[in-house]
DNA sequence: AACATTTGACCCCT
DNA sequence: AGGGGTCAAATGTT
């Protein structure tokens, strides 16, 4: 059994070091031909990595609701789990439709007790048609009325999510990621004058780390934690080395929390400062992976 | 008609 | 036992 751990953790970080040197090598001005064949190669790497995650490493099977024994009693473990805040506009107030790249179903609703407000929960779309058990959970925050604390669980498996996040970035303007990292240069400014934040209760069976790091981006904070014992067989910090001019910065705590310079808000009045209309403006990616 | 949402009931976990 | 999460029938929307 450890050498079935050891091993996936060997071909995990195989994986996520070659996709790490595909998106190095990310040119934007190569041909759409080029990126397209590129694209297919880290997507590859992270469906590997995500096989690995969800088969190998954690329980040795497919189930992304895995029994904790095979006895009479089968009780299931905690689903991987990560939880975020997303800040929206006025104008989404009424109706919270964050578009996390994902395609969701309401499935419940519940008052939770002490909370003003009650939490939605919602299923991926594909859950019949491709046995996708991605769930989420919105809950409206009690401090910021703009704020909704989003919670996912399970990891897609469905085809559409496999490859939307990197076709919503594929569809959107040149320039929005440069405000991206624009913004990300402002939230180190941020960071730097020591922001306050408060990490959000969260747990996971493992993490779907990339795929959160390049969501479409809004104003929203993401926490992601492992349990320990979970720690101790992924190492992240070893995965995801860090230096001082990271802008994702993973690490590996002792309180489990790992935390990115994304997950802290901004004030909305930063869109207004950047020049989101030049055409000079260069797409790079890369940096948010090495 | 097909799909999405609502909501009360039920199940499971702590 | 109680609370959170899910189911599924009823209802609404496209």
């Amino acid at each position: 059994m450890e050498k079935v751990k050891a091993w996936g953790k060997e071909s995990l970080i195989t994986e996520l070091t070659q996709g790490k040197e595909f998106v190095n090598q990310f040119d934007p001005l190569a041909s759409p031909k080029e990126c397209d064949l590129l694209l297919e190669k880290i997507l590859s790497s992270l469906d590997k990595s995500l096989s690995i995650l969800n088969c190998e490493v954690l329980n040795g099977t497919n189930d992304p609701f895995p029994l904790r024994d095979q006895g009479q009693k089968k009780k299931r473990k905690k689903m991987l789990q990560w939880s975020k805040q997303v800040r929206i506009c006025g104008t989404e107030l009424e109706s919270f439709n964050h578009d996390d790249g994902y395609s969701w179903r309401k499935y419940g609703q519940k008052n939770i007790l002490g909370a003003i407000h009650p939490r939605a929960y919602y299923r991926c779309t594909h859950r019949n048609t491709q046995s996708c058990l991605a769930t989420k959970q919105v809950q409206k925050s009690e401090q910021d009325p703009l704020v909704f604390e989003v919670t996912y669980k399970g990891m897609h498996s469905c085809k559409a999510s496999q490859s939307s996040i990197f076709l919503s970035y594929e569809n959107q303007k040149p320039n929005q990621c440069q405000i991206k990292k624009q913004k990300v240069e402002k939230l180190n400014t941020i960071k730097e004058e020591n922001v306050p934040f408060t990490p959000l209760k969260c747990e996971s069976q493992n993490a779907q780390f990339f795929a959160n790091s390049i969501e479409p981006f809004t104003s929203e904070s993401m926490y992601l934690s492992l349990l320990p014992n979970q720690e101790e067989e992924f190492e992240m910090d070893k995965i995801f080395q860090s230096s001082e001019s990271d802008r994702i910065v993973f690490s590996s705590t002792p309180t489990s929390i790992i935390e990115s310079p994304f997950c802290r808000d901004w004030d909305s009045s930063v869109d207004d400062q950047l020049d989101v209309h030049d055409p000079n403006l260069m797409i790079d990616i890369s940096e948010y992976f090495t």
